[in-house]
DNA sequence: TTAATGGTAGACAGATCTGTCTATTTTGGT
DNA sequence: ACCAAAATAGACAGATCTGTCTACCATTAA
């Protein structure tokens, strides 16, 4: 299961760090020091290891993100603690997750507009999962299940919002002023 | 004029429904029924008409965004009408902003990862652009600077959330959530 | 010892990429 | 009508792209 992982692992640095299209299959064969025939053994086309990729990618930020809003209670701690991850991210204090270039699932849906291509739909299901887990949380310090979407929706959409303000306009600090905004909704009280 | 101007707006609608590493320039030229030496009058490379391509995207959009916020009185409604013209956009219904594949600034600093590069400036200097927009307006509702700079960062995050969750989850009423959102921040009184 | 497995190295095909060059034709101003 | 500027078609170079193929090597199991 070496090669494999190997492969996965520098394919989505380099897809992350420069995009899908601008990487060759021979860059990730030579960084990864794999021949190319055992690529070719293992998927059955660069556009298989691109969704390879973005699943590996979508697992290590699940976890990440899901680990640590566990290391804080159910309901508004977690939800707070999302936005202190995703700043320690956009800061490069998260080495799992490599330095950032913003959101790899948005990159990459940026380079498969078509939302029936299987790698725009990974990315969307990820989108979906993070989208979930804000719900449960939400779920603990709301009264009804729309106010606990309409609570998990906005967390969802400020944070978003906040990666790519720290992508394109470089703002490390778009995740705290994020996370103030979300404090005043959650307990304007 | 005319040459050049073709080959823009062939080279945006191409690059921004495709990505731009996808597109080469011999399809820009065979669309846009120019000859090659043409584009190398105009323009010293590929990457030349890139950066005229982000140039001509943020005039677009911008005067389009800031009429249909001055359609509205200054402040609140100006505001408000923002997220009714992204709405229109993510449906479909702004002609001159082509189909919906997200925000063509986000997509390309996927593919410039270098905030250095021009092309990555270039999409950021849209991004502050359009903030300034925004805290102009919210200037006309706030009491202090620090409070309007504040509300425009929130209205912002809304704002870019909502085309991320348009375009990657293919949610065509997430700008009417974000407004809901917005208008509960604005008037919770 | 032999056979199967899985990796390596690298040539190769065929397509496509950016950018240059030449030679011809079209266009517009005077 | 004439001339200069601008556009055309298309060959071309040199690089790079994905994917296939062959030949060789290392390990391991029968």
């Amino acid at each position: 299961m070496g090669r494999r992982q190997d492969l996965i692992d520098t394919a989505l640095r380099l897809f992350y760090e420069h995009g899908i299209h601008a990487i060759g299959i021979n860059q990730v064969l030579q960084e990864a020091g794999v021949a190319k025939q055992t690529l070719y053994n293992h998927f059955e086309s660069k556009d298989s290891l691109v969704e390879a990729a973005v699943e590996h990618r979508d697992k290590l930020f699940f976890q990440w993100l899901e680990s640590r809003m566990n290391s804080q209670p159910a309901g508004r701690e977690a939800l707070m603690e999302m936005f202190d991850a995703v700043h320690d991210w956009f800061n490069d204090r998260v080495p799992s997750l490599q330095r950032f270039y913003g959101c790899f699932f948005i990159n990459t849906c940026g380079e498969y507009s078509d939302p029936d291509h299987p790698v725009h739909r990974r990315c969307a299901a990820h989108k979906t999962k993070v989208f979930e887990l804000l719900k449960r949380h939400a779920l603990e310090i709301c009264t009804s299940e729309t106010e606990a979407d309409e609570l998990a929706n906005a967390l969802f959409l400020l944070k978003e919002g906040a990666i790519v303000k720290a992508h394109v306009e470089g703002d490390l600090d778009a995740a705290l002023k994020a996370k103030a905004i979300a404090s005043r909704m959650i307990s304007p009280h």
